[in-house]
DNA sequence: GGATTTAGTTAGCTATGCTAATTACTTGCA
DNA sequence: TGCAAGTAATTAGCATAGCTAACTAAATCC
């Protein structure tokens, strides 16, 4: 396979696994940005309004309406800060969490279980090209951003 | 890695991987699903307004407006089907064959610089993990869908 | 203690997705 | 042949998610 066949490819597989992917995290009934949220709140531990938003790459206005939505859905709480009282502190409920985790497994299963058919050559090529990609990926593009 | 390590981060790198991909295609002055269907036109020719709903995975109503926006930027044109008073064919222009082959070869250009950061070994394996996940891609889960 | 900065929210715009309903044409059949 | 049923596209209207600009309230700085 030549390098560019290579690139084009890797982009078509990967857009074709998260399509794939996607389906099972909306047996979740949560969309993907509130998913996510909820599990950077699930994994990272209680956070302030901009932190979760620069964590999700979004602005502040948006993270509010996504916080909101898991507030209503009796996901995430918004707790006063008591250092600051302009700061929130937002954090998943047990309920939340709960609801992450399962959805999070379902999706781990789900892999897995298309990575039984692959042999164990490939799930050697599988490990050494995520780790490989995860290193070329390191750097967010050279110096802007 | 443990299996389910490997599909964790398989997840996680896929998601990654697109991320900084999306910068370039930004580039072109296209939103995602703008670049991807008149990527559609261009490569798979002309096609009914429904079969390229189809193709996007989406429907009638959405992929209509798309079709406006790429029309009204001069990307695309809505032609009369000779055949069928009520169908309309819709084809890439010349000029948004040339900007989404333009933004094609940027994108590959990132993807295979980015490459170069990858030993020999590396991209072999990078090249078994792809056909891998192409076969394993390949039925759209079991008999739903 | 007043000016500036910072955290979050509110208001309002755009884009993308959907379903339901409409219009116009084609097809099928009695 | 002519009307019923089906099909292609559009229109209308709703929800979600992204943004910027403007506002409120609190903290910080001099």
């Amino acid at each position: 396979m030549s390098k560019d066949d290579l690139a084009q490819q890797l982009h078509s597989v990967a857009i074709h696994l998260l399509r794939r992917l996607r389906r099972t995290d909306d047996q979740m009934g949560l969309s993907g940005p509130r998913a996510s949220a909820l599990s950077v709140l699930v994994f990272g531990g209680p956070t302030s309004l901009a932190q979760l938003a620069k964590a999700e790459q979004v602005k502040p206005p948006t993270m509010a309406r996504l916080v909101d939505a898991l507030e209503q859905a009796g996901l995430a709480r918004r707790e006063a800060d008591k250092t600051d009282l302009r700061a929130v502190r937002i954090r998943a409920t047990p309920r939340g969490r709960k609801l992450l985790l399962e959805g999070r497994a379902r999706r781990l299963r789900q892999l897995t279980q298309m990575l039984e058919g692959a042999t164990s050559a490939e799930q050697a090529a599988l490990a050494t090209a995520v780790s490989t990609l995860q290193r070329l990926l390191q750097p967010p593009t050279p110096p802007k951003d």
